[in-house]
DNA sequence: GTTTTGGATATTGTATATAATATACGGATG
DNA sequence: CATCCGTATATTATATACAATATCCAAAAC
């Protein structure tokens, strides 16, 4: 096994699926723009046969949306659906962290503070924020998989990338909400560390919340602003 | 318009993730076996690609897993997955119910009593089971409409269609479990009436609960019989 | 002037054909 | 006898070709 052997095992459609969601989510393909078959096609240099499967993927993530005969459009969240969105993020998270709490290995919680410390390094070097929102992932599911919740863990990854999206946009403009979601995490580990479940649980409730109610101001002001969530307004340039 | 015309708008995709989707449902295709494309293309009469769409579909509601190359399952779900899918139920149904009784109008109430009146018209006539999932559904979404809350009801329908195929096997035998499901509904649809939040949330926790046990109880009895869910055994009769 | 209607164009949906990959089997080799 | 390897077969994955549907625009009708 040579170690560089990068073997595609993957298919055509997984890669594709992978390439558009990052597009998605880092707003290179903006909310409620629509999707081109043959143009995503020709660009990727395939047929639009995986095309469309890599877009059936994204639909069930939540990511796009379809209608039939018309095509798909990257989803827009309403103010309302970022709020479900985080309520439901918080809801599944305490419950994951009360019943990974008492299965947590030391082994876990040395990991959790490696990630933690990856996410101070990354401060550090004014690295792009390309990748908060895995290493976010990574920490969160680190925590929660002693909870041997499979299924549940699946619908929350969907969740945290379809948060990731939006936070994203307020990570490039507000340092403040970094610095509070990484002192946070140390908080959350070292109460995890100390098996201290009724504090954890609720800093973490508390953690997702305010992450919410801090999006949802940015997002509020940026739309008052101008441009961006489209606050209702049933606006139709999905369609050319 | 006429009242008959029932032009279809639907895509053969469509049309095929429905029909395969009962299949499964009603243990037409057992868990585990194998989908394979051309058979159900040619049985259907269409060509494979609308047979992989609707295979997409099915995956991202949970019903089917595919492994890359080697073809889509029926999914299996072991009785912990059983398990975490009625408490994943419980947690998302409380929080909706608690989110819509305040908003719950006399419409709703109105509707819920003729669903659960058509459940026991249904018991009267002994009628097939067929439905029995749908009616169920029906029942709770229309409690849990009021919330709001769109993207939990997909989810929480997924999870409803997956239980449903397990309560299905349950349902053909013990007859018992459906009358205390019955006299639970009418309860909970009176505490609702009565707008009191406390107990009807109680209730429907227990409600979900109690069906979780039944169930596990009635599939273990029934593994340790002989055949039935597989519990944890890895066997490879998925593949010829 | 507004609405309607027809067809031209763009785009999606499905069928057929080809390529890639996995599985099964049998024979060669030690 | 066990193991390895190559080939035949089955099945999936993708490309290309065709059909169905939607969108757009201009001309006709009122």
């Amino acid at each position: 096994m040579s170690p560089s052997a990068n073997f595609k095992r993957q298919t055509v459609a997984a890669t594709l699926a992978d390439a558009l969601r990052e597009r998605i989510l880092n707003q290179e393909l903006e909310e409620g723009s629509a999707l081109r078959q043959d143009a995503l096609a020709s660009e990727f240099g395939v047929s639009r046969i995986p095309v469309r499967e890599a877009l059936l993927q994204l639909e069930g993530e939540g990511l796009v949306v379809q209608v039939a005969h018309k095509g798909y459009t990257v989803s827009v969240l309403s103010c309302d659906d970022i709020r479900e969105l985080f309520d439901l993020r918080a809801l599944l998270e305490v419950d994951l962290l009360r019943r990974a709490l008492p299965r947590m290995t030391d082994e876990v919680i040395a990991k959790a503070w490696s990630i933690v410390e990856t996410f101070d390094d990354r401060l550090k070097h004014k690295a792009e924020e390309v990748n908060w929102g895995v290493l976010n992932w990574q920490l969160h599911s680190t925590l929660y998989a002693p909870a041997g919740r499979e299924q549940t863990m699946r619908m929350l990854q969907s969740l945290h990338r379809s948060a990731d999206r939006y936070l994203r946009m307020q990570l490039k403009i507000a340092q403040r909400s970094n610095d509070r979601a990484r002192s946070e995490h140390a908080r959350l580990v070292a109460l995890c560390e100390q098996r201290d479940g009724v504090e954890a649980t609720r800093l973490l409730n508390e953690h997702i919340l305010t992450a919410r109610d801090e999006l949802l101001d940015f997002l509020i002001t940026r739309t008052n602003g101008s441009n961006g969530v489209d606050d209702k307004s049933k606006d139709d340039r999905q369609f050319r």
